[in-house]
DNA sequence: CAGTATCCCCCCGGATACTG
DNA sequence: CAGTATCCGGGGGGATACTG
C-alpha cells in the first residue's frame, strides 16, 4: 500500500461524483465531521482520557454532546469505552486501531488549520 | 523524522486543551467540516468546476447550500470564484493555493473513509 | 446559466436538573 | 464520577419559485 496513491482520487473510487449520496462514506464523513467529532478524536489521539478529562479538554462541549459524540464514535468502532465496575465509577476512552488510523489522517489536517487559521479568518486582504 | 512529528500535537501548539473555544482554528474547522465543506473542496481538488458542474458532482446538495458553502470558502480564501461577463454567464470555481494545501490534507482523510466506510457502518461484530 | 428570495420544518445542540 | 432526562430555542438546511 503506497502512500502516493493516497492523492489519486481515481484510486479511491469516487472519480465521477465525489461521493454518491446515501453511501456509507457519507455517513462516516458526517459522523467524523459532526460538530464535535474531530475534536474528540484529536483529544484521544494523544492519550486515553476519562469522561471528565474529555469534558475539560474539549472546551465548550456540553455533557449531552460529549455523550452523544462518544456513543456514535464507539458504535463506529473508532473509540473504545472501558468502564471499571468501581465506586465511584471510572471510565476510560481511547482510540481503537481503526480510530488511530483515522486520527493519523486528522492530525495533519488539524495541524494545518491551527497554522493557517489566523490568516484565513483575517481574510486575504487584511492579512496582507 | 518526517511525518512522525505530525503525530506530535505539541508541535502544532494545541497541547493543553485540543483547541481553545472561540479561537480562529475552531472557526475554520467549523467551515471546513460544515455539512458540505469537505465535499466541495474534494470536488474542486481534481479540477476547477462551474456552478452547474459542482451541483451535479456533489450529489444531494441544494442550491442554497452550494451557494452558502462556496461563499464561506471564498471568503476564507480557500476557493477562487471567476465570473465571465458573458451572456449567459459562466462562473468557474477552483482552489486557491491555500485551498490546495488544505485539500492535500483532506484527500488522505477521504480516501481512508472511502476505504473503511463499509466496515465502519456495518459494525465491528457484523463485519467480522 | 448562475444564482436569489422565500417559506418553513426539523433537529442539533445548549442549559438545567436529576441519578446510580 | 459518569453519565441520563427533559425542555426548548435558533438556525442549519431543504424545496420551490423567481430573476438577470
Amino acid at each position: 500500500m503506497d502512500v502516493s496513491m493516497m492523492h489519486n482520487l481515481t484510486g479511491f473510487g469516487f472519480t465521477a461524483g465525489v461521493l454518491p449520496a446515501n453511501c456509507p462514506s457519507r455517513t462516516v464523513l458526517d459522523h467524523v465531521t459532526s460538530k464535535w467529532g474531530v475534536l474528540v478524536l484529536i483529544a484521544l489521539s494523544q492519550q486515553s482520557l476519562r469522561w471528565g478529562e474529555l469534558r475539560r479538554t474539549i472546551e465548550g462541549i456540553s455533557e449531552k454532546m460529549l455523550a452523544s459524540t462518544l456513543r456514535t464514535l464507539e458504535a463506529d468502532g473508532l473509540v473504545l469505552r472501558e468502564a471499571q465496575p468501581t465506586i465511584p465509577p471510572r471510565v476510560d476512552y481511547s482510540l481503537t486501531p481503526l480510530g488511530r488510523e483515522l486520527a493519523d489522517r486528522l492530525l495533519p489536517l488539524m495541524g494545518w488549520i491551527a497554522d493557517n487559521a489566523d490568516e484565513i479568518v483575517a481574510g486575504p486582504q487584511r492579512a496582507q
